[in-house]
DNA sequence: GTGAAAGCGCTAACAC
DNA sequence: GTGTTAGCGCTTTCAC
C-alpha cells in the first residue's frame, strides 16, 4: 500500500489517525468550544505528526474570503514605498492577513497591478504609490465591493468602500518650509517630485501654502524624477541663480543630487544655500553635510490604515445565506467628489534638523 | 426576488445568463475546444456583464496548486533586497503566478516568514536574503515538498526540491578587489556586512580570494550592518590606520558612511584612498566623489531564477488520482552537504568604475 | 459540441 | 461532546 501520495494530508487524514470525525477535527483547529482536552491532544498529535496544514483554498472556498490583503505599489525601490510596504506587511500579518503584492510599472501600471491582485483573490486593496494615468491612459476603476484603503486622496478612485488615512505630504511640505523660514529666509525654492505623483503634489503645495502663508514670493519649482540625477540637474540650476538661499527637496535622494551640484558649484551648505529633504533615508545623517530632512512614521501609518481597512472588511455582510436579512437600503457614504477632495487626518511627519540649515548669511 | 447578493457572481450565474452549462462556461474561460464561435461569445458576454471572475479558491481547491510564489525576504528597504523583490513579482507575474510576500526581521523571522507563506498556501518559496538563526535559534527548515529558490547556498537548506542560482557575492567581491589591486595598490582593506548575512560572507570569500590570488596581505575586515552609521565607525577607524590605500566596501549605504569618516578624517578619496562600494545605487553617482562599485542584474537573476523554479514546480507530480502509476524511485538529486556547498553558476555582477578609485599616492 | 454528476477540503447546520 | 450532512465554485470523467 500507501502509494506514493503526492497530496497534502487532509483533516479527514487526520481525523482517520486520531480515530475521531472530521469535524472534530475542524473543532479543534478552530479553537472552538465542545472538545475533550483528551481529544484535543490526540488531534493535535495526530496532525503534528502528519505534518497537517490548513488548506487554505478549501477554507476560502467555503468562507468566501481569503484573509489576504493585496498590495498595488510602485515598482522601485524608493525608500519611501519599500518602507512603507515592509510596514504593510508586518501588520497584516499580525492582524491575520496574507500579503500579496504586485508592482506598478509607469502608466497603466496601477490599474494591471490592481487586476492582479483581483484576479488572484483579495479581501481588500491597498493603493499605495499611485501615479496619474497617463495622457490617455484609463482611470483607475475598482469593483466598489472591494474595501480600498489609500494614504491620501486619489483623483478618480471614489466609492462606497474606500478609506482614506494620511501620510500628509501637505503637512511635511509646510514643515519643511517653515522651517527654512523660519531660520530667516526671505523665501525657499522646491525641487518637486514629477506631478504625475500625488504624493509630489501634495509636498509640493504644503511648501506653496507655508510660502503664502508668510507672505513669501513662490519661486518656480523644479521638477525631478525622486531619482539623484534629476536632483542634480535642478540643483544646477539653482546653484547657478545668487537669490536661492534655501531649498526644499521632495525626498533625500533627490536632495543628494542637489547638495553634490551646490558643491560642484562652489556654494557652501549651509553658509550659502540651505537644503532640507525628505524621507530620512539612512544615509541621510551620512551626506556632507548630514542633510536635514522630514521623517514619516511608517509603521503608525501601516497600522492605522490597516486597522481601518480592516474594520471595513468585516462590515461587509459575508454572513451568507441569510436571503431574508433587513435589507438595508445601500446607504451611500460620502460620495467623494472629483479633484482633489478632503484632506485626511493624518500621521504628522517628523522634521529632523542636521547640519543643512542654517539661517542665510548676511549680505 | 435580486435579493441583495452579496456573494460575487459564480460560474453558474454566468452558464445561466448565457444559457448554457456551467461546464461549457469552464471551457470557454479555459480556452478548451469543441465550443462554437456563438456559444463562446455568448459566455463571454454574460460574463462581461456580470463582472465574472474566476474563484481561485475553488480552482486551488481542485488543481491541488495556488499558482502563487511565496517570496521570504528581509524586512528592510535596502537597495539590494527591494530590487530583487521587484524584479521577483515583474517575472512571477509573467510567468503566470500571484506574488505573496513576507518579511523576516531579525532571528527566527525567516522561519516565521516562511512558515506564513506556507499556511497561506504556495506553490514554492524564495527564500531571498536569509542570515543565519541566531545562535540557539532553530535552522531554517523547509518540507521537502515544496520547491525553494535561493540565490546562494543556505546552510542548513537542503533537500530534493531547492533550487539555487547565484547573485554571485564571490565573484563581486572579486571583481572590486582585483581593480583596487590593478590600480597598484598593495593590498585591499574590506568593509563586510554582517557575518550572519551569507551575502556578506560571500563577498568577503571573494575578497579574500582576491587577495591571495594576488599574493597580498589580508589585513583584518571591518564588519558592518549595512547601514551608513556603521560604515561611519569602520571608516573612522581606516582613516585612522595611515597604511590604507584601498577599501571594498561591501554595500553602498556602508560606503557612504567611509565616505564621511574619511572627509571628516582629511583623507582625501581617491588621492588618498580608493573606495569601491556594491549595489550601485541611484545616489552612488552623486556622492562625493561619485562612487565606484559593483552592480547586479535583478532582472536577469530573477528571470533566471524563476525560470527554475517554475521548472521544478512543474516536475511536481500534481496529476492526482492517478494510483497505478509507474511509481518512479524518490530519485534524490544531488544530497547538498553540510557547510558551504558548491557554488553555483551565477549571473555575473559588473565592476561600474567612477571617480573614488585610483592608484595609490607615489610615497 | 454540450451537459450531468462527482468530488477537491473545509465549515455551518443540525442531529444525537 | 461528537458525528452526519450539505454545499462553497470549480474541473474532470463520462454520457449523450
Amino acid at each position: 500500500m500507501s502509494d506514493a501520495r503526492r497530496r497534502p494530508p487532509s483533516s479527514t487524514d487526520v481525523a482517520a489517525l486520531a480515530g475521531v470525525s472530521q469535524k472534530t477535527v475542524s473543532r479543534v483547529l478552530n479553537g472552538e468550544p465542545y472538545v475533550t482536552d483528551e481529544v484535543r491532544e490526540r488531534v493535535l498529535a495526530a496532525a503534528r505528526e502528519l505534518g497537517y496544514r490548513r488548506n487554505t483554498a478549501a477554507r476560502a472556498l467555503h468562507l468566501g474570503r481569503f484573509h489576504r490583503i493585496g498590495v498595488a505599489s510602485i515598482g522601485s525601490s524608493l525608500y519611501g514605498p519599500s518602507s512603507l510596504l515592509v510596514a504593510l506587511e508586518r501588520q497584516a500579518r499580525q492582524i491575520g492577513y496574507a500579503f500579496a503584492v504586485a508592482y506598478a510599472g509607469e502608466g497603466a501600471g496601477v490599474t494591471n497591478a490592481v487586476e492582479s491582485l483581483l484576479a488572484q483573490g483579495v479581501d481588500a486593496l491597498v493603493v499605495s504609490d499611485p501615479i496619474d494615468p497617463i495622457d490617455g491612459g484609463q482611470e483607475l476603476r475598482i469593483d466598489p465591493d472591494v474595501p480600498v484603503l489609500s494614504f491620501r486622496p486619489i483623483p478618480g478612485l471614489a466609492g462606497p468602500r474606500v478609506v482614506v488615512t494620511g501620510a500628509s505630504g501637505v503637512e511635511a511640505g509646510r514643515q519643511a518650509t517653515e522651517h527654512l523660514l523660519g531660520l530667516g529666509h526671505a523665501t525657499v525654492w522646491h525641487v518637486a517630485g514629477p506631478h504625475r505623483w500625488p504624493a509630489a503634489r501634495d509636498r509640493a503645495r504644503g511648501w506653496r501654502e507655508a510660502l503664502a502663508a508668510a507672505g513669501a514670493a513662490e519661486p518656480p519649482a523644479q521638477e525631478g524624477d525622486w531619482s539623484p540625477a534629476s536632483g542634480y540637474a535642478a540643483g544646477q540650476v539653482l546653484a547657478a541663480d545668487p537669490r536661492v538661499t534655501a531649498v526644499f527637496v521632495a525626498n533625500d535622494d533627490m536632495a543628494i543630487g542637489v547638495l553634490r551640484a551646490l558643491a560642484e558649484a562652489g556654494r557652501a551648505v549651509p553658509e550659502e544655500v540651505s537644503v532640507v529633504g525628505m524621507d530620512d533615508i539612512p544615509a541621510a545623517a551620512y551626506l556632507s553635510p548630514p542633510l536635514t530632512t522630514i521623517r514619516q512614521d511608517f509603521e503608525a501609518i501601516a497600522r492605522h490604515g490597516l486597522a481601518l481597512l480592516a474594520a471595513e472588511i468585516e462590515r461587509s455582510p459575508s454572513e451568507h445565506s441569510d436571503p431574508a436579512e433587513p435589507a438595508e437600503p445601500a446607504e451611500p457614504r460620502e460620495p467623494a467628489e472629483a479633484g482633489e477632495p478632503r484632506e485626511p487626518a493624518g500621521l504628522p511627519p517628523h522634521l529632523v534638523v542636521r547640519r543643512s540649515t542654517a539661517p542665510p548669511a548676511k549680505p
